[in-house]
DNA sequence: CGGCCAGTTGACGTCTTTCAACTTTGGTGG
DNA sequence: CCACCAAAGTTGAAAGACGTCAACTGGCCG
């Protein structure tokens, strides 16, 4: 895309702020804007009909999301939140699908968004479906440290405020689990975790128990 | 599309038959091909490192699939085995994304195929992570009864050959419970299932249990 | 008619959830 | 600057849902 028509389409966003705690929209509205996340970090979730939360996905800067709003007729499927202070632009529906129209190359790179959606989702169905919680909670962990991770002297930051429930909702257990089985993770020097904040002092400790190889617990 | 641009379309696609028990590719094969399924009935299927598999989706007739092999450099997610004799049309990856260039609206089109499946995906998340295999179960059958449910005089027939462990992998248990569910909901006579071979008696008993209805039990 | 595959069922174990009581942490306002 | 409060986290005990294993049954196809 040449430079001018870049410029058009950037001129075309809003720019949105939102703090901590915020919703950026909520599930069951009609869904007219696609985000670029600029800075800070998103959660998606769904609820329940029975009050039950679950976090389909964080976000991260530079994700576009949700991409299904491009079609006409759909509603957002699951609520935003910010988690940290950010910074977003927007553009509305209309004017995505006239960019998808003019140029095809942008289509293709939506689908490719999406796809890697897909394959996100279809690695957590397999786990879901085949393996234990603990198991689970720790690619919940990895996952997060490739996102957000932040290196620090003493492990891998996760940066972001992340409560024992967050990652329950995450991994489709209970926070009372996930408290354990840190307990379990930090007697082991695996993991250093407080109030909504964790560090990962071993990786390949975490990885192990990921993938069950056969060494070293 | 202009019925010469679709004659195009279908001249340059290439017909596949398959048998029941063959497959059309296995994951990991090289993602070069997207097909139409024009008459019977397929599964999509991940194994797990450890031998276990998980059934992503069945695919109806009308159905295109994998979407995602429109992109250069992926691979087959899953494997794809006919549960029944199928016809079907494949393009190659070329002619896909040379006709996404040339029509938008078709870029569009694909899009919200993918997008259903999102949203697919996002709800048997939220249930594996929440609901009780029980429930799970029931909302299975609905999907498969909405999807290929034939009508008889005795109730909804499952047009497909179904066995406890396909029921499972669909839903993250075993064939185990599986059958012990199954013998309980025949003697509530909300369902009649034999080998490979499931009738649905009352869909609405079943939907009770899907959503915990206060009726009923 | 025999073997094979799908299905059934009981017994048992264990992973997880649930509930309740309690402690810790961090932010806020006096 | 400190005290207090709400929210987050911890932990024990008990129950329950589900998985695992093994033995057995029954229908079908060759």
């Amino acid at each position: 895309m040449e430079p001018a028509q870049l410029d058009g389409v950037l001129k075309a966003a809003r720019r949105v702020n939102i703090g901590r705690g915020e919703y950026l929209f909520f599930q069951g509205d009609p869904a007219d804007r696609v985000h670029l996340l600029l800075e800070g970090s998103l959660k998606l979730t769904q609820v329940t009909e029975d009050g039950k939360q679950v976090v389909m996905k964080y976000i991260s800067p530079g994700e576009v999301f949700p991409v299904l709003a491009v079609l006409e007729g759909v509603v957002y499927p699951t609520s935003a939140e910010a988690v940290t202070d950010s910074r977003l632009m927007a553009w509305d529906r209309k004017t995505m699908t006239d960019l998808i129209a003019h140029h095809p190359g942008i289509a293709l790179q939506v689908l490719k968004v999406v796809s890697r959606h897909v394959g996100e989702f279809q690695d957590r169905l397999r786990e879901l479906s085949t393996e234990r919680v603990e198991r689970r909670i720790a690619r919940a962990l990895l996952r997060l440290t490739s996102q957000t991770g932040r290196k620090t002297e003493e492990g891998i930051l996760i940066d972001l405020p992340l409560s024992r429930q967050d990652l329950a909702e995450m991994t489709g257990t209970t926070l009372y689990t996930v408290s354990r089985t840190f307990g379990q993770w930090e007697r082991q020097g695996l993991i250093r975790a407080s109030r909504e904040k964790v560090v990962v002092l071993d990786p390949h400790g975490l990885v192990a128990i990921a993938e069950d190889l056969p060494d070293s617990r």
